[in-house]
RNA sequence: GCCGACUUAGCUCAGUUGGUCAGAGCACCGCUCUAGUAAAGCGGGGGUCGGAGGUUCGAAUCCUCUAGUCGGCACCA
């Protein structure tokens, strides 16, 4: 058999022999390359390290210090765990395996014992046994005949080969460690006995095909690494995660609570919490007037016909709080969303062309009977303050506005410091078109709208089918928690719908009535989603302007330096800095812990000295040094700090 | 909503196979010490062990139901 000519990411082109594996090409290269490659990447496709190559192409090696690399170690992860339950419940159906960012997961369904967190260390103990077999790893392929009955009327497998069979002409992939085999679609690493390093770390239900009318299974999930030191990084990361956790720092610093006794998902605000809360309303009220926007306060309470109306009511029913029957045929809802409270305010007066782009805008209360499994702390709630804008352009005026709003926005999250987000461009599903508004025409032009924007402005985004509001497409803006799951933090939504719903109008330059296209938009999402996210962001240490107590003023001796500390203080607080003196019966070490512990960004010390000097010692969270300086300038120092947005915290 | 685990003082947690097991630290209150940059000392108050049933001579501990929390899944206008 005649050659086949290898391309290497270099340009370098070398003969191999037909039937050459990626280890044959690593080996070739050096040994040391060969000893950290996993598998390689063939025509830009994943393939096993040991998997012959038979046609001339480009190659990667795969290496174990590479996210790709990371996978297929994770995926081989996997299939030992599948395994392992396999040998430990031979009468376990299986879904399917994954490997992801955070690690790797295996489905399994069992009529008589469900897995749950008791026996996980079992499961890992076979693991190992496994591991230690340094079982090889061997792909083959099987017709679907021969699939079907290797996975012997399991529904879930079978339902699987199907699928495999369809997509590839009757062929179905099988990875085989030993004794067992199973479906696989993930490339994996040549023996059991790479999965040196792993662990399972929890179990929990997930619905097969990730679909709310299919069974549920049990998910079992796991991480692994290439090395000790990785898995020890990871369990620093996992544990400072939850140390960053807003439900964990909000009790430590009192910011706010939820009393089940009085309600799930209704979130009370502490004073600490209140005073962040507050800064940030104040802050983007001003931002939006400064940027054009109308600000307005509409009712909370609503005729649920304006819902019929909106369409809310027939989509969002379930998760709405029932109305409320006045008893002579009114019924009243508490609103989930403010759009038609804002067309509300449209509608009261007889709109010009010359009024366009008119920009309504509200820190807008809602109540939402939210799940009772999605509630988190302040992540999800069941009352929330959304910062709610609705802008209404003509249709020429969209792509204008759409930017005006990202810039806005852009502005916004620079002076919270955040930049750590992601675009996504979320299109209506075009396999289930029946979810959302009917009008074909309209999706496409205001689809293609939206993305002719992005790519105006050459941002980078990602496009995600069915995660449009029913009513249009809309750009989002992601970010992630503490723990990693994804968040929607802004929006922008285009909407015909509403406007002809409402039956909205303006008068052109015509003298025509024409329709105005809504602009849906929210930038700091709700009070509590965005006061959650800042806490995890600065993971409690909040930036002075933000900070619930800027100044502790402790004096040495409370007796000596009383009356300066009180002077100080009056000082700072007439300039509207929030501060305290820490006149309690403590030492003064005690209190300077305490200040550091609560994070607040200033502690100044003052004793005989800074009396008699009219001085300040100041200690910023954090440091462990402290400096000495005027009073005056200290004022001014925080002044400006505050002022200016100051991320030093 | 679904699967699983969990729920003991304001907070973080101990409580072995049901039998002085109702505890600790922090916080809180009181007293003493008047402090120079991350926790002074002593003393005190505080919980019908999430709620409702049940089993038992006896339940924080076992069973059932229920609420909530957590981890996921689904949902997220």
């Amino acid at each position: 058999m005649a050659d086949i000519k290898i391309t290497f990411p270099d340009g370098a082109v070398k003969p191999f022999a037909n039937g050459s594996t990626t280890a044959d090409v690593a080996k070739s290269i050096s040994i040391s390359l060969a000893k950290k490659a996993v598998a390689g990447k063939f025509n830009g496709e994943l393939v096993d390290y040991e998997a012959p190559l038979t046609e001339d192409g480009k190659i990667e090696i795969v290496t174990k210090d590479t996210p790709e690399g990371l996978t297929v170690l994770r995926h081989t992860a996997s299939q030992v765990l599948a395994n392992a339950l396999h040998q430990l419940y031979p009468e376990m159906h299986f879904g399917q395996g994954e490997a992801s960012d955070d690690g790797f997961s295996f489905d399994t369904d069992n009529a008589d014992h469900q897995v749950s967190s008791d026996d996980l260390p079992a499961i890992e103990a076979k693991m190992k046994e496994i591991v230690k077999a340094n079982l090889p790893i061997s792909r083959e392929v099987l017709a679907e005949a021969d699939a079907l009955k290797l996975v012997d009327g399991d529904p879930y497998q079978t339902q699987l080969v199907k699928q495999a069979a369809a997509a590839n002409d009757g062929q179905v992939a099988v990875y085989r460690q030993g004794d067992f085999v199973d479906l696989s679609d993930g490339v994996q690493m040549p023996s059991t006995g790479d999965v040196k390093i792993f662990k399972l770390l929890s179990v929990a239900g997930a619905y097969w095909e990730g679909k709310s009318s299919n069974p549920m299974l049990q998910r079992v999930y796991g991480t692994a690494f290439f090395n000790q030191k990785d898995m020890d990084a990871d369990d620093v990361r996992r544990k400072e995660a939850r140390e960053r956790d807003h439900r964990v720092i909000g009790n430590d610093l009192d910011l706010f609570f939820v009393d089940p006794k009085v309600g799930a998902g209704l979130p009370y605000w502490m004073p600490n919490g209140a005073t962040i809360r507050r800064t940030i309303e104040r802050y983007i009220i001003d931002k939006e007037i400064q940027h054009g926007y109308e600000h307005v306060y509409t009712p909370v309470l609503m005729n649920l016909d304006a819902y019929k109306t909106s369409g809310h009511w027939e989509h969002y029913r379930e998760d709405m709080f029932p109305p409320m029957d006045m008893g002579d045929g009114e019924m009243l809802e508490l609103r989930p969303m403010n759009c038609p409270s804002h067309i509300q305010i449209y509608k009261h007066h007889i709109r010009s062309y010359r009024e366009l782009p008119l920009r309504i805008a509200e820190l807008g209360m809602m109540h939402r009977y939210e799940k009772s499994g999605a509630l988190s702390g302040l992540q999800r709630v069941r009352e929330m303050t959304l910062n709610d804008g609705h802008t209404f352009v003509a249709p020429d005026q969209i792509q204008d506005e759409f930017k005006r709003i990202l810039n806005l926005m852009v502005e916004v999250y620079a002076d919270f410091d955040i930049k750590d987000y992601s675009f996504r461009l979320s299109y209506r599903d075009p396999k289930n078109t029946e979810k959302y508004f009917a009008n074909d025409e309209m999706w496409e032009k205001a689809q293609k709208m939206l993305k002719g924007a992005m790519d105006d402005l050459g941002l980078d985004y990602v496009e995600a089918e069915g995660e449009a509001a029913f009513y249009g497409p809309k750009l989002d803006v992601q970010t992630k928690t503490a723990l990693g799951n994804e968040e929607t933090l802004s929006t922008i939504q285009l909407d015909f719908m509403l406007p002809d719903r409402f039956d909205l109008h303006y008068v052109g330059a015509d003298g025509e009535e024409h329709q105005p296209v809504m602009i849906h938009r929210g930038l700091v999402s709700t009070m509590e989603r965005f006061t959650a996210y800042l806490t995890e962001m600065y993971k409690g240490a909040f930036p002075t302007w933000l900070a619930p107590h800027q100044v502790s003023i402790i004096p040495v001796s409370e007796e000596h330096q009383g009356d300066y500390a009180e002077k100080l203080r009056k000082q700072l607080a007439a300039a509207g800095v929030r501060v305290t003196v820490d006149d309690r019966n403590e030492k003064m070490n005690f209190k300077i812990r305490d200040a550091q512990t609560h994070k607040i960004p200033y502690t100044l010390v003052v004793g005989d000295k800074e009396k008699q000097d009219d001085t300040v010692s100041v200690r910023r969270y954090g440091h462990d040094e402290s400096t000495s300086e005027a009073s005056k300038d200290f004022l001014s120092d925080v002044l400006n700090d505050i002022a200016s947005y100051s991320r030093e915290n």
